[in-house]
RNA sequence: CGCGGGGUAGAGCAGUCUGGUAGCUCAUCGGGCUCAUAACCCGAAGGUCGUAUGGUUCAAAUCCUGCCCCCGCAA
């Protein structure tokens, strides 16, 4: 089939890799090049593959607005998305005879929205998994193609989950274009008394609150390795934390306190009464470290209280 | 030209303000101690201090300049 494809991160690579063996790809849209850190500009993951793949790429400041002629014109049989980060509106879904198919990275009708990957994680899910669906007016409500499930390791980051759900949903996006090219394709409607949703990740979250149960910290931790990276503040500046662990010993202490400090190990107290381990964290202008590197340069006090 | 921090032994840091050829912790290697240890003791190896083999100086990790790379914040 000729595909339009759209998506802008990581997030639909392995899914744009599947497809241009299997299918004709007549361009790719992404979000237009922004400005990142320290005023470099670079491209998005998606551009990136297209440019190295010699498909054309189209980047829209409004798709709804300045992108209809011109993908009409393309006459595609289909369109896909994958994190593209635009809404889309009726016209431009009704520009494919087949119209736009979604990869969306939770087992539907759960976790609707923007970060439902870093929800599961966030929310200690023990399995989640990839929806394709239909794209209709409404955010991630359309019927169901095929779905994916897939267990969360226990200690598993977001990124790495992130990783094999767009791995996982490579094959689905194949399977689904398979289903619909041969008009064998089930659309199943989603339950809308079992929708949740998963807002965006806002700054706010970001900053670890240590009078939260130890459970609560550590999966926001992992919820946001590798980025943006959860937070507290040690002796006045930011001290990013990447990675934690539960604590087998007990302690005493306050939200927020250091518990211990050997050599190797640091231990802080949490709302619950359990202590975590730091396993990797980053000071501020440094680099992200493992713990017993960073303990080699400096040192933390028993007692002293971080996140005040 | 958004603001700021940094590049010193394998790793993490100190030393730079107040120039005088480098020090700490961990790791490594050798030896010792202990029922035992993410334990301790003794010793050793390992660095042209990011780069121009730049400028100032009797002398530069330290002061001045250009370049490269890394990081934090803000977007």
């Amino acid at each position: 089939m000729k595909v339009i494809f759209l998506g802008t991160p990581d997030f639909g690579v392995p899914a744009l890799e599947q497809i241009v063996q299997k299918h004709q790809v007549l361009a790719c849209v992404c979000q237009p090049d922004k400005v990142g850190a320290r005023g470099k500009t670079e491209f998005c993951a998606i551009k990136k593959f297209a440019l190295a793949h010699d498909i054309p790429v189209y980047q829209f400041e409004k798709i709804s607005r300045d992108g209809v002629e011109t993908l009409k014109n393309l006459a595609p049989d289909i369109m896909v998305t994958a994190a593209y980060g635009q809404i889309l509106s009726q016209e431009i879904i009704d520009i494919a005879p087949h119209g736009i198919i979604n990869i969306h990275g939770s087992l539907l009708p759960d976790l609707r929205g923007a970060a439902p990957i870093q929800y599961a994680v966030l929310l200690g899910y023990k399995t989640t998994g990839v929806t394709i669906l239909q794209t209709v007016r409404k955010v991630d409500a359309g019927d169901m193609i095929v779905k994916k499930s897939l267990d969360i390791l226990p200690y598993e980051t977001n990124g790495e989950l992130f990783e094999r759900i767009s791995k996982l949903g490579a094959e689905a996006i194949i399977e689904a274009l398979d289903l619909i090219e041969s008009g064998n394709a089930v659309f199943t409607p989603q339950d809308e008394s079992l929708v949740t949703f998963s807002g965006k990740i806002t700054a706010e979250m970001e900053q670890i609150d240590w009078t939260k149960p130890s459970n609560d910290i550590i999966n926001l931790v992992r919820a946001l390795n590798p980025s943006p990276v959860a937070w507290t503040t040690w002796g006045g500046k930011r001290l990013k934390i990447h990675a934690l662990r539960p604590c087998d010993q007990q302690f005493e202490g306050v939200p927020g306190q250091v518990v211990q400090c050997t050599k190797k190990c640091v231990a802080v107290m949490c709302g619950d009464g359990k202590a975590v381990n730091v396993i990797r964290l980053q000071a501020e202008n440094s680099k992200a470290m493992d713990i017993n590197a960073f303990l080699c340069g400096k040192k933390f006090t028993v007692g002293e209280i971080l996140g005040e």
